[in-house]
DNA sequence: CTCTTAATGTTCGTTTATGATCGTTTTTTT
DNA sequence: AAAAAAACGATCATAAACGAACATTAAGAG
């Protein structure tokens, strides 16, 4: 007996507002705040939430800790990007979603969604929307690259080439001003290339301290995407370059 | 209305529901409290439902659930089917694990291998191997299903049918004393038919407890595997059949 | 009809979850 | 920075739920 019948419960509610309270959760089930909080005691304890005063919220779903750290770098900013992208987004529709902790953040404001179908090359944003019954999840295939929990290479590639897209939410891991997006991995460029081409509406998630790293790949260029979501802080330079373009510049 | 006719009728409602309660029950079939308890319990023992304190759940998966339980499973039959299957592998080869939590088990016992190629279309799987840097992992694509963290469909059985597998670990849903391999899911016959084909050899873990679940699809007979790990409590129709068709079988 | 067997009900001692109390820690207000 | 309010965890008493053993009932076989 190791389960209460309440913490499935308190699991659901918990990933559909993103944080539960004690006082919502007593009233919600018409028990004590102690008993709640023995029940967010425990959650927080297997690692199925994570506690804070007054409630809990749904804890960091990651693979490695390297990468567990580098995401709560950006953690409010990228939220705020997210969930402006996710607004772009209607219901019933199917969306892609590559690597990178931006467009993880976008698949966790999806889970408000309803009818969409997601198709991702990232296992971590598998995992989180394998949680809805409303969203209907296609994995592509990959070899698995342990970092990111990403799937990259030909199979990827393979499968992307038979579906198309009403949207794609694309990530990368540095920007230049001159326009061009760029991604660590030389793998990931064909992938991310062919996602462009597949899809009827192209959204760069990214926040504006992408402008400050460097990568060798070249992705794409943002004149090849249609709405750039980012945050205040982007260079004049790349300003222009969207406005000559015709890209459109969301500021979260 | 006899127990058999009440277990189906409790695993609809909790399938609807995601929980029932003992109460809920005893007034639904107008029995007692004790009756509805040993329902539950067998349905517990059988791996259909999780046994919780006033009622039950739909099971959870090897990727979320605490410490506390990984160490009941550790203590159950699996556990030792899984590392004599594991035994059964050398190093450097390459490997496909499908769906079910007896390979789950095999998983974490290839933790220990070394210079090992993994291809699974089992999500948890792909979670619990990417945690080592000795094994790489390839995910087959497909559509992500809910209840087990299996991709299914054509782009997993067309990943699969590109690349072929020194060993092949397949579990099931169900066995039939005369040598049928049965799952609950049709899209995943075509997948395990595939694998098979693919493999040079196939081991099939499963624990006895099998052979008195029931499942709709046929995906093979144990004829067509090598290898037959399970435990003691091999019904003798079984035994005698595995012989005919000379299948080697381990007993863990 | 009796005998056998399996399912269900009954009883009872044990375990588990819950609610109440209280001193401590954290957050908010002043 | 101090005071007040809220939230917290530990502890304990109680009521509910539990499993085991035994009794009863229903159904089928001979």
């Amino acid at each position: 007996m190791v389960q209460t019948l309440r913490k499935p419960e308190i699991i659901n509610i918990a990933r559909r507002e993103r944080l539960v309270t004690v006082d919502h959760l007593v009233e919600h089930f018409g028990v004590t705040p102690q008993t709640i909080r023995r029940d967010l005691t425990e959650l927080s304890d297997s690692g199925q939430l994570e506690r804070v005063h007054g409630g809990a919220i749904l804890p960091s779903t990651t693979v490695n800790i390297d990468y567990n750290e580098r995401r709560k770098l950006n953690q409010a900013r990228k939220v705020d990007i997210a969930r402006l992208c996710a607004m772009q987004i209607p219901n019933d529709c199917s969306v892609f979603l590559n690597i990178g902790t931006t467009t993880e953040a976008v698949a966790v404001e999806l889970l408000q969604h309803q009818g969409l179908l997601v198709v991702t090359n990232n296992m971590n944003i598998a995992n989180i929307l394998s949680t809805s019954t409303e969203v209907k999840v296609i994995v592509t295939g990959g070899n698995l690259r342990q970092s990111d929990g990403g799937l990259v290479g030909d199979f990827a590639k393979a499968t992307i080439q038979q579906l198309r897209f009403d949207f794609a939410v694309i990530g990368c891991s540095a920007l230049r001003e001159d326009g061009d997006i760029l991604d660590f991995d030389v793998q990931e460029v064909g992938v991310s290339k062919t996602i462009i081409r597949q899809s009827d509406t192209v959204l760069l998630a990214s926040d504006s301290s992408k402008f400050e790293r460097k990568a060798p790949a070249r992705i794409a260029s943002i004149s090849d995407v249609d709405i750039f979501v980012t945050d205040k802080g982007l260079p004049d330079a790349c300003a222009d370059f969207c406005r000559e373009s015709n890209t459109k510049v969301l500021f979260a």
